[in-house]
DNA sequence: ACTTGATTACACCGATCTGTGTAATTATTG
DNA sequence: CAATAATTACACAGATCGGTGTAATCAAGT
């Protein structure tokens, strides 16, 4: 008997195959895998999806969620990101960035995967920039770039190290960048204070 | 007729399994192709290695290799190493870094796999920490462990955007965190001379 | 020449993979 | 109730996977 499932066939598979290929690794989780799972035959999957490639391009396209707008200040905003990022290395579920991790896997040959991956980091990127822009920094193109980089190598590091602390390093760079570009950063957010000494660097940006 | 191969067989199958695991990914490559890439038999490759776990295995160890000491001044170094990325971010077989790559394709089940990468990624750390520590800075550990993010952050970043420019990037963020911790940055480093975009950072520096 | 070890070809195993065909069964809806 | 759509079970195809068994062949050393 068919317990009455409120969300439709097509979303359940898509959850699924998402918890599924982001745990485990998207070649290693077969479709027969992903219908047992949900307690459906294999022929329902295939009357959603056309193939597996389609499931797992509507996989990294369900990933793809822009940030929501903040009305918090933007500097607030962007030392946040790292804070968010800390909390999600600290679920058990993390396992890196869906994105680099599909490209790694798959992307040699997959063309449409590393389009993907590319319009997500761009979006990040263009989501620092902005703020940054917001903020009056000047080269705001390449310190959004070079944060960035700290988001993805403290998922890198937090992926084989398991280590949450690695959002907290990445969070003390960001601030010795912004505060470098004339950016003024409140302090007493909660996180590592170190006492970095003053405000060195000829001025800047601003 | 077999080719007189003067290097011994066990290599040969090493460096033909490392190529491929590496492009084209571990879980992507079977046995039998590495075989046949080689023109051995697949009976062959199993007299030298027992199961595709120790071939993984293997792959990975001769991965690790050593950064070769340097006598040149510790900052060269360390901002040299950006400049080595860039050029290997230029390099059309490079696909990111393959310890990560490795964890993140079979690293939810498998362990030693995880444990080789850590130990990597570890080794890499010390070696930014102990020259960090020849420089006088404090927080040696700390500004060590950030540079390791600019380094993975760069290569991620690389990996999905084939941009090598990512490797400048970090290494505009590095100088500024080694500068923020009092180390003096020679700034005409020989390195990037401005090929693509911009210079590093604005004005100033070069 | 004889022995020893490495390599070969080749068949084969069981498992797993993506994907399909089909006919019966269930749900939904008019 | 009747018509339509969704889902089911299930068998099966064709490929590939990691791995093995075997007997013949090849190379080198003594």
């Amino acid at each position: 008997m068919p317990l009455p499932q409120k969300t439709p066939m097509k979303e359940r598979i898509l959850e699924t195959a998402d918890r599924l290929f982001y745990l485990r690794g998207i070649r290693a989780v077969g479709v027969d895998t992903i219908a047992a799972e949900i307690g459906i035959s294999k022929r329902t999957l295939y009357n959603h999806f056309p193939s597996k490639d389609e499931l797992i391009a509507a996989y990294l396209a369900r990933r793809f969620v822009q940030p929501r707008p903040s009305d918090k200040p933007a500097a607030e905003q962007i030392l946040g990101t790292f804070d968010s990022l800390e909390r999600r290395f600290s679920s058990r579920d993390f396992r890196g960035c869906p994105f680099v991790n599909a490209v790694a896997e798959l992307g040699a040959e997959d063309r449409s995967v590393k389009k993907i991956a590319i319009a997500f980091k761009e979006s990040r990127r263009v989501w620092f920039r902005d703020l940054l822009k917001q903020l009056g920094v000047a080269d705001a193109d390449d310190l959004a770039t070079q944060l960035t980089l700290l988001v993805d190598g403290s998922i890198a590091q937090d992926l084989v190290r398991d280590d949450p602390s690695m959002a907290r390093a990445a969070k003390a760079a960001a601030r010795v960048l912004l505060e470098n570009a004339g950016v003024e950063v409140d302090n007493n957010t909660p996180s590592s204070s170190p006492r970095k000494q003053g405000p060195i660097r000829r001025g800047g940006a601003v």
